[in-house]
DNA sequence: AGTCCTTTGAAGTCC
DNA sequence: GGACTTCAAAGGACT
């Protein structure tokens, strides 16, 4: 039986990661910050113990195993190699538009970065400054051995493949940990001040215009962190550019020429069809320049769109069939938020499926802090931004029903079925605990480690308005009551007496919050009348949809087990809730 | 191959 | 204006 006890970093499987980090200082510190990934070990123990009930033998050793240790001299060596392929996958990805997702993208910091290498296949002295700096240790190839073998090869990226999404198992995961520096607006790294100059083309790489860059210009101070996407859009090449995408969206920015690299960057995160593409365009390197992104668009499951697919059929670009390319809605903080941590997730735990990672992601999100949580929604606020100025005209209606429609029709009826059918997916028993337990900040019936100034947090610009009802009441739990989970509205209606206060909506949903509570989205049957009478300490709500599974699986003895282990604070928890048997 | 699952949030529609 | 719906990401699971 795998190690449960809650006690810190007894337990190895979930950590090992971690661990193979410790070696190198700054990960670790890195590492440190994010709390919540180390809060969330326990989910992750959870995880993997429910996953090993039935192959306890696997577990903890098999992961270590699972993931060969490189040895010490190595490792920093192969971190930078990933690194700087990362670099250049994320660059030729649109990585500057989608890295405002991970704002501690070393190689965002890299003032060339753009191109760590010299045209002689050198490691660029800056690039190879920095290594050295991150890797004291390291022995900093001048010359392009460090180039990765598996690094785009400019066959590669001739995206002919979608670029492939790295969201797993990001080599960089530790690297990325979300950290308040990265939007530290008093910690802008020198390197990137405002007037940094590209060292190929001598242009100012400017931080944009504030009504401009709206994008990531993050906190100020902090501008010159993250290179604002449209920082491309300086005229590198002299080139022109950024094409008007065929569903004649106008061009957001009329006085910049946008070379054609950065309509391909752009398009890779907004629009990624829209824009015609350049295979040939190669940094003078060699090595794509970021902005001349493949258009390698991950193809849309539906694949309505990508007309211009350049990939294989250089040819007769398809009919122009679709008039309106597909635009893909700005991602919300939420998502933001999702694509940073996925990966972290998915290499904390074995757990592959989506559906499960996002219910520790979405309990993690509500366990951030205010603060941490404003970082994303500002950051969404300037994605909605950015993207409305360059889709002025689009609507989010245009992408209604691009999708296949889905069969919210689970109406009541089906509901037990539909449960059972459910649950017979072996789901990973995200114990309620999860926050509370490993926070006891948010024991007090708060589920954000925000210790304090609910109000001020909330007075974040960047947070959506506290009128929301959800600043009174979990509003998810109100207002997604059944579609997702509609056996909640069965268990919940206003009577449910045993299971109790989990109840969906309006009636109990205060209730969870209540402070009573330890766990925001259990309410302990207490009937906790207090819980009406209390102001609910959450903001935001905690979706107890998201317990639905764990709570109403029957707990293993092994699982209860481990939960007792956990802490103690768990004890006080509605176990009984738990037992709700699904079946 | 297509859809579902699962999360939150934004934006849309409908009444 | 409230309730509801759709979509954004993700990838395994399912049909």
């Amino acid at each position: 039986m795998p190690q449960l006890n809650g006690g810190g970093g007894d337990d190895l499987g979930a950590n090992d990661e971690m661990i193979s980090f410790k070696d190198e200082g700054e990960q670790e510190e890195k590492i440190s910050e994010n709390v919540s990934a180390e809060r969330d070990l326990d989910d992750v123990k959870s995880s993997l113990v429910n996953e090993s009930e039935n192959n306890s033998s696997s577990s903890d050793s098999e992961q270590t195993e699972r993931r060969p240790q490189p040895r010490p001299d190595t490792e920093s060596y192969e971190k930078a190699r990933e690194y700087f392929s990362e670099a250049l996958r994320r660059q030729q990805d649109g990585g500057f538009f989608k890295s405002p997702h991970y704002p501690g993208y070393p190689f965002l910091m890299i003032p060339d970065l753009a191109s760590p290498y010299l045209s002689n296949g050198a490691l660029s002295p800056s690039a190879r400054t920095y290594l050295q700096m991150k890797w004291p240790l390291l022995d900093v190839p001048s010359s392009a051995a460090l180039k990765d073998s598996r690094s785009p090869t400019p066959g590669h990226l001739s995206n002919k493949v979608p670029v492939v999404q790295h969201a797993h198992m990001h080599p960089l995961t530790p690297l990325i940990t979300y950290s308040n520096d990265h939007f530290s607006p008093t910690t802008p790294p020198a390197h990137l001040s405002p007037e940094i100059l590209d060292p190929k083309t001598g242009i100012p790489r400017t931080p944009h215009p504030s009504e401009l860059s709206p994008y990531y210009p993050l906190s100020p101070g902090a501008v010159g962190q993250i290179p604002h996407p449209l920082g491309w859009l300086v005229p590198q090449q002299g080139q022109p550019m950024y094409s008007i995408p065929p569903g004649g969206f106008r061009h957001p920015y009329p006085a910049l020429a946008m070379n054609a690299s950065m309509s391909s960057l752009v398009s890779s995160r907004f629009s990624p069809h829209m824009v015609p593409h350049h295979p040939h365009s190669l940094h003078q390197t060699g090595i794509p320049h970021p902005a001349i992104v493949s258009p390698a668009i991950k193809q849309e499951p539906n694949g309505d769109l990508s007309p211009t697919s350049h990939t294989k059929s250089p040819g007769p670009p398809k009919k122009e069939e679709d008039k309106k390319p597909h635009i893909k809605k700005p991602l919300n903080a939420f998502m933001l938020y999702m694509k940073e941590m996925r990966a972290k997730v998915v290499a904390e735990c074995t757990l592959k499926e989506s559906a499960a990672i996002n219910q520790i992601l979405g309990r993690r999100w509500h366990s951030l802090s205010r603060e941490e949580q404003a970082k994303y929604y500002e950051l969404a606020r300037k994605e909605r931004q950015l993207h409305s100025q360059l889709y002025p005209g689009w609507s989010a209606r245009d992408n209604y029903g691009k999708r296949k429609k889905r069969k919210r029709d689970n109406k009541p009826d089906s509901t037990v079925e539909d449960f059972s059918a459910r649950n017979k997916k072996p789901c990973v028993q995200y114990l309620p605990q999860e926050k509370m337990i490993d926070s006891p900040a948010s024991s007090h019936g708060s589920m954000l480690d925000s210790p304090a100034t609910p109000s001020a947090a909330l007075a974040s610009p960047a947070a959506p308005a506290p009128t929301h009802s959800e600043q009174a009441q979990p509003l998810s739990l109100t207002t997604k009551p059944d579609r997702h989970h509609p056996h909640f509205s069965l268990i919940s209606k206003p009577s449910s007496s045993s299971s109790s206060s989990i109840s969906s909506s309006s009636s109990s949903s205060s209730s969870s919050a209540s402070s009573s509570s330890s766990h925001p989205a259990i309410s302990l049957s207490t009937g906790s009348p207090a819980s009406q009478s209390t102001p609910p300490l959450l903001s935001r709500p905690i979706p107890f949809t998201s317990l639905h599974h764990s709570l109403l699986s029957p707990p293993s003895p092994f699982h209860q087990a481990a939960l007792h282990s956990h802490h103690a604070l768990f004890q006080s928890q509605p176990l009984s809730l738990v037992t709700k048997s699904a079946d």
